[in-house]
DNA sequence: GTCGGCCTTCAACCCGGGTTGAAGTCAAGC
DNA sequence: GCTTGACTTCAACCCGGGTTGAAGGCCGAC
């Protein structure tokens, strides 16, 4: 299809705004496929521009390589489909960190009317002020959100 | 002032529910003062209990171990004007983290609209839908919330 | 021919908050 | 005096998403 397949990973990093590094973790976790070579040096055609911006986005909305790996293997035309089901996944753990973060920041603002000595005595720590109805998932899979997110 | 430091560590994660490898952590990260000893063993007084129970809230709403370790150094008396500090530092982090993960939702649920055969076309990975006025703050401190944490 | 710049691989390190495991100690009960 | 169980220390490992560094390869310009 297309034989300009003439990027250096110096040049796409460039472009991208990523380390060389990144790129190459990408390869080698599957996410990126792997380019063709010139007497070793990775050569890219100019899609993986896109293509690893496609990845940074999903990963800003919280999905990780793996989910990111199996998305971007989507048999075309099903894309969207597989799109649907990982962002179905992703809204009840997105609403449950929305809801955390909230009674987080109830409990900081109520910080400026304590007037306690010690925080032994002080009822903003007693657990049931943070939480009162907690019911934890328990289950394995944690999504992670990270204000200024590695640099 | 107490002389009834009897309980040995096994009971104190009992009662708190937490294992003993957290309690011995705590304690070499400076967070939980060492205990008394009998015959190299920790012996505990009552008052660790609520101790821990205020490290659990702490980290829940966000704090550093490091955080907690200097809040519950604060002399007798100044306790809330530190914990005061400590909240308004973060109060700009956890508005940040709910803004995030407002927006992040909205892609979420955006997903349930589209139809594009290929991620290649879909303007969903197009950067700005996601973060339309994206000033990173560049800062060094992250704020972390995560969803059903560490078990 | 050799200098500089970009590329290669591979292993090790970073963060935070612990957990896990090995090897040893202590006290009580039988 | 041996087992049992709870305790001790210390080092190594876990997660995810990369970064860093050492050691070496390839190529063009001077």
């Amino acid at each position: 299809m297309q034989e300009d397949a003439t990027l250096t990973i110096g040049q796409v990093a460039h472009q991208t705004g990523m380390r060389t590094s990144r790129i190459r973790y990408y390869e080698a976790r599957g996410v990126l496929p792997a380019p063709r070579r010139v007497s070793g040096m990775r050569r890219y055609g100019p899609d993986v521009i896109r293509r690893l911006g496609i990845i940074d986005v999903a990963q800003r909305v919280g999905f990780t390589l793996d989910e990111i790996r199996d998305l971007l293997a989507s048999d075309h035309g099903v894309a969207h489909l597989r799109l649907r089901r990982l962002a179905e996944r992703k809204l009840p753990d997105i609403d449950e960190l929305i809801q955390r973060a909230t009674a987080v920041r109830r409990w900081l603002e109520m910080t400026s009317s304590c007037e306690c000595e010690s925080l032994d005595v002080c009822s903003l720590f007693d657990d049931r002020v943070l939480h009162p109805d907690d019911r934890s998932t328990g289950g394995q899979p944690a999504t992670v959100l990270v204000i200024a997110p590695g640099r």
